[in-house]
DNA sequence: CGATAAACGAGACGGTACGTCTGGTCTTGTG
DNA sequence: CACAAGACCAGACGTACCGTCTCGTTTATCG
């Protein structure tokens, strides 16, 4: 019993971060053109290790990129609601419109392929930042700015969902306009008295 | 000198459907597992013609799926603005939920890895689509339910976006329930009084 | 009713020669390499024009090379027969060592894999090659140096079989030298009392 | 780190053997037609591990058909010269007359169009064979049948060049009465006391 | 002298094989 | 006994030519 090699896993997942141009300016390849034999190759790693411990490619690009890199956007709770929100949309806007936001689009793509992506990706991404907004909301709740008995969930989805438009349909830029767009709209709609 | 081949260009139209299984319950294959070679195959066509015809793989799916088959969730003129709003978002998550839906989500993933796709999938699925939805804006403005000098491409964002998101992320189904909470949701904000 | 274009012919009979580089210092490329579909762009003709005339690429080639290109090594009638012999099998040497001989060795290669091509490269070069080398041993028996009673036709195969060993297996350079131990040891073998 | 795999190794050069027909009746294609992707399939073996392991097509038939299946035509040390150069050529010429000899055409054939199938050829085929003749006359030589000072390689060819011209140009049958006609040309030739 | 039939260029077409690439599995020997 | 090294089968990739086949468009006799 000899103990999986922490010096293989860190090789593997620093191949992968490099052969993708994460972190750097460089502009790396996608996510599909990424091969595991050009990870395994790069981090003078055996193939069949990858396999070992990693179901699939995204699974390696997840936690390469997703776990041990990416930024979480974390979220002011030292504002009122109105400023956390506009800083916090800002910042994931930011975040997306750069090579990290194509990787995440990237690995979005994946899981339509893949169930267990997609439930990895649910696991190591999405939950984390959407339950970090569903937390952002319940301060605007708690000031009073949206109504109580709102569902928190929808309210996250309006501020949320044009992000993700943007960033998979690339039907407009991301830019700081668009975020100050989105949290004016999202407040509009979350402070009317009208709810489901 | 020649002119193309009609005949040949259905079969390959055909088979690319019965292939991925659209318009029949079977199951069939996604975008990334159907291959040009099982394409030519089942259509008894040379793959050479559909290289010669088509620039990629999705291309020939654009065609078989959004140009020759995807029926468009048409916009209803006859009814007021909210009730044909919620008509059209009820049309679109009904189709966005069964096959049809998962093959637009796989032209968005391969979309994600090639600018020519995603150039054509705008072309031919989505500026369409963005159009009909502003159009009943435009209803919804006349009938002074939408205050003017509302952006109506933000505004048909934000009944779009949340569709969208349920798509592609997965983090919630597509139900009826769904579609009249964005619509509620939607006429809340469109007709409140704080606009960008 | 329309008779074939005495242009077209031409045309193609030049572009294969351009092609394989015949009668200019270029190298060109081998008769394997050498497309129908090269010669019918270069020569600005269509495809069906040289299946309709020429059953085979190799035909073509024959027309091109050995008809309308190759010279006769001619044998001179004015030399007493040793002198008539060393003289000619220098020419033929001569002309095997250079392009020439690369494209006779190419025929006889494509005429391994198709009989109709060996047919064709017997009558439009070996039989009158064979009938010349034929008429000069006939001198020399008129003249004494050979034997009556002599089979001419292996007489003859004495002289060129060594050539063409060089030509095709290519174990020895086909040099003056060579050309002049070929007729040496010819002679002496021929002058020889014991016969067939 | 792996080692090759002999069983494969034997698939490739046993379907080699039974596409080309060699060993059995039947009638086989011929090298030209022969394909990697069927060898391949036959094999049960992927193309990769051809393409891994030969270099070309020629290479694979040179192992299949010369290395580990042609038999040497051998060389009998137990008669007086004549006899021995008799019972060799009727051998070589038998050996050449069937299937075997048109395999080895077209190796000769595929010889002209790549250097290092002519290369492989020489290595593999020739210079074995043509050793094995110049020792025959070494031994014709120390009978004092051939005058010492004999160019050994050129006599060789003497007898040799004749049978491949059959085989390649096939101007004639590569019958029993050819070989005997070639030795006892070949040995007035030798014996006679003209020589370079 | 005008019709008509062949020859022509262009090039689409169904095929077939090419040589390369990647996926995912399995084997061998080393540390 | 985990690992690197890498051989292996499988099969898709996109390309290149094959030889056949329409297409119109000349072009040169013949009725």
């Amino acid at each position: 019993m000899v103990a999986r090699s922490e010096e293989s896993r860190q090789a593997v997942l620093n191949a992968t971060r490099e052969l993708l141009g994460i972190g750097v300016e460089a502009s790396g390849m996608s996510v599909q053109r990424l091969t595991i034999e050009a990870i395994a190759k790069r981090a003078g790693v055996s193939k069949a290790t990858i396999y070992r411990w990693w179901p699939s490619k995204a699974a390696v690009v997840l936690d390469a990129f997703v776990v041990e890199y990416l930024p979480h956007t974390h979220v002011r709770t030292d504002l009122p609601f109105p400023e956390a929100l506009r800083d916090h949309v800002r910042a994931v806007v930011r975040q997306y419109a750069g090579r990290d936001g194509r990787v995440i689009a990237q690995l979005i793509a994946e899981s339509q392929y893949d169930p267990e992506t997609l439930a990895e990706f649910h696991r190591r991404f999405w939950d984390d930042r959407r339950d970090a907004v569903i937390e952002l909301m319940t301060h605007g709740r708690d000031e009073g700015v949206i109504p109580p008995g709102t569902d928190l969930e929808i309210a996250a989805t309006l501020v949320y969902a044009p992000i993700y438009q943007r960033l998979l349909i690339r039907d407009g830029e991301l830019t700081q306009d668009f975020a100050d767009a989105i949290v004016e709209l999202g407040l509009a709609s979350l402070s009317s008295p009208i709810r489901s």
